[in-house]
DNA sequence: ATGGTTTTTACTGCGTC
DNA sequence: GACGCGGTAAAAACCAT
């Protein structure tokens, strides 16, 4: 009936402007100040916004920044700072101030009854709270998986825009329902796993459960049924996306790379590459290049930072250059 | 579930520094 | 002798059926 949960909600402040006027004693003075709790010291964390005990965690003043809505997002200009979503403390704000219950018996504080018209009007606040309430449990969902995503993100060394694309496919799943039956750990994996993939800053399924909390099978399952659910377009791989990172983690010349370009193009020309994990592939051409411009490299450091072993290395690189061989014939 | 393909693991031999 | 490299066989992982 009311499955109507994403309305369309504004940006919408958050109903809670009172923090201008400073209320109580803690202010951010910076005073020492003593736990209500325990006692212990008080200490500011400008990075959360919040000023906690130093002893038990308490915290006695959150939200001196309101970063509320700000990851809402609903257009590319917003989504571009929607970004700072990150720290998980800011989980307990949502609990503060939105989860209002509104009594279901038509009286006000005096146990009177009341009105017609207000009783339609608290029929009608019902309706809204609670509107705004499931919307408030997706968003915390969703907030905890943009957290987890930023955090994979930066463990790999992902740029911003692969987050923001990660953050909108997670968006889109949340949106058609996709999540009931999976983990939300599993999904945000599988959307980093595609946003990086598609922005052709690709990472393979062994770095990405490297930095997850899910196992790489899961991973794989669930970015298939995202991937497919979504009819997200995700070109099957290309080797050479891979070379610019591999040679700079190996810190070969610009010169290797090309070589290595040129080696993978001649070998997909002839179709050599088919079936083969373009993992491998790519740590082949970083290999082979590396060899042709006298470059010192070892095949178990390409293998090390390929997560390949150097079996196929060997493998993959022969075929290379026989490929390269047969362009000259 | 099964069979075919690819990748990995483990081990061995060879040449060089 | 350690190291880099190449090859091989068997095991494991993966994929389509």
């Amino acid at each position: 009936m009311s499955e109507n949960a994403y309305t369309r909600a504004r940006s919408k402040r958050t109903p809670r402007e009172k923090r201008d006027e400073r209320t109580d004693e803690s202010e951010t003075t910076g005073d020492a100040l003593t736990c209500p709790e325990c006692a212990g010291n008080v200490v500011t964390d400008d990075e959360h916004g919040e000023t906690v005990c130093e002893e038990c965690g308490l915290v006695i003043t959150a939200d001196s920044v309101d970063r509320g809505p700000e990851w809402r997002a609903f257009d590319s200009r917003e989504k571009d700072q929607k970004s700072r979503v990150g720290a998980p403390t800011t989980n307990t704000m949502h609990d503060k101030g939105l989860s209002t219950n509104i009594d279901w018996r038509d009286k006000d504080a005096y146990g009177n009854s009341l009105g017609t018209r207000q009783r339609q009007k608290m029929q009608r606040l019902r309706k809204w709270n609670e509107r705004f309430r499931t919307r408030d449990s997706k968003e915390r969902n969703l907030k905890q998986a943009l957290g987890e995503i930023d955090r994979m993100a930066s463990a790999l060394g992902l740029p911003d825009n692969v987050r923001e694309t990660a953050s909108v496919i997670y968006r889109r799943a949340l949106s058609e329902d996709l999540l009931p039956g999976r983990s939300i750990e599993g999904v945000s994996t599988a959307c980093t796993y595609a946003a990086a993939r598609m922005a052709g800053v690709p990472r393979s399924l062994d770095e990405i459960s490297e930095v997850s909390r899910v196992e790489k099978s899961e991973v794989a399952r669930t970015y298939r049924y995202v991937s497919r659910e979504l009819s997200l377009e995700v070109k099957p791989a290309d080797p050479e996306q891979y070379v610019p990172r591999f040679a700079s983690e190996l810190e070969l010349s610009d010169e290797s790379k090309m070589r290595a370009r040129q080696l993978l193009q001649n070998a997909k020309e002839q179709g050599v590459h088919s079936g083969k994990s373009p993992v491998g592939l790519a740590a082949a051409a970083v290999y082979a290049a590396s060899l042709l411009t006298n470059e010192k490299t070892t095949q178990a450091a390409v293998s090390e930072v390929a997560d390949i072993s150097e079996v196929t290395i060997r493998n993959r690189y022969h075929e290379l250059l026989e490929a390269e061989e047969q362009l000259l014939v």
